[in-house]
DNA sequence: GCATTATGTGCACACGCGCGCATACATCAA
DNA sequence: TTGATGTATGCGCGCGTGTGCACATAATGC
């Protein structure tokens, strides 16, 4: 594979929406959260957290909109749940696509071979 | 594995600054010219970028301190880098502690079957 | 019907941050 | 030295957005 081939898979991959769910520290807590405790209602995720419900509800929605939870409402509560599969695959994606331009390309800093 | 345990495996590799570094969409785009040029000065890496030189260069402060790229000083150009390693151990760590706990307990909303 | 619980939403406020400009600093050439 | 080039930084502006409050909406129980 070509270095320009690489870099241009690796470019494919790049998404911001999804990195722009995970950049607020509070999202990160609810995420947190999430993990923590699997499936959910927003009440019990906002639980142990200092902001306000809405504020939470806002956050699960911003999380739901980037693709990476999903939400099922039963009765008058809403459980939300991280979409793992989703997580995982853009995960491996990322880095199946930055791997061989590492490898083939850019030995970077801390290389040592490329004679 | 416990579900407990990968979750606190999960919850440690989750780096705030590693997602800050990729969620501004001008700084994705510099990370995009990293790719495609590779080793670079902030002149060649702004030549395409509608912000200010100055603004290229804060950016790319951000992404070093964010341990995703290196610089190095040669006379009186800067070369910037992607730190590619970095990144693929952060990606594969990220992948590997969501695994399990994708597999042993969430299930999740739409579990497609495959490897 | 009314009350309670759980969540969504309009609104205003404040903080952060990306941005450009001007300028200072560093390096090299003549 | 002086001038030119490349980069960093101080400053202010403007917009995006996270936040909380109050209220609206929906669903359950009485």
């Amino acid at each position: 594979m070509s270095r320009s081939a690489a870099a241009n898979a690796c470019l494919a991959v790049l998404d911001a929406a999804f990195f722009k769910a995970f950049c607020d520290p509070t999202r990160l807590e609810v995420v947190r959260r999430l993990i923590k405790l699997g499936r959910a209602d927003i009440g019990a995720i906002a639980e142990a957290l200092p902001q306000d419900r809405s504020v939470i509800s806002r956050h699960l929605q911003i999380l739901e909109h980037a693709g990476v939870a999903v939400s099922t409402r039963e009765g008058r509560q809403v459980f939300y749940e991280l979409n793992g599969p989703v997580i995982v695959d853009r995960l491996a994606a990322m880095r199946d696509a930055a791997a061989p331009l590492v490898e083939i390309c850019c030995p970077g800093p801390a290389r040592k071979s490329r004679a």
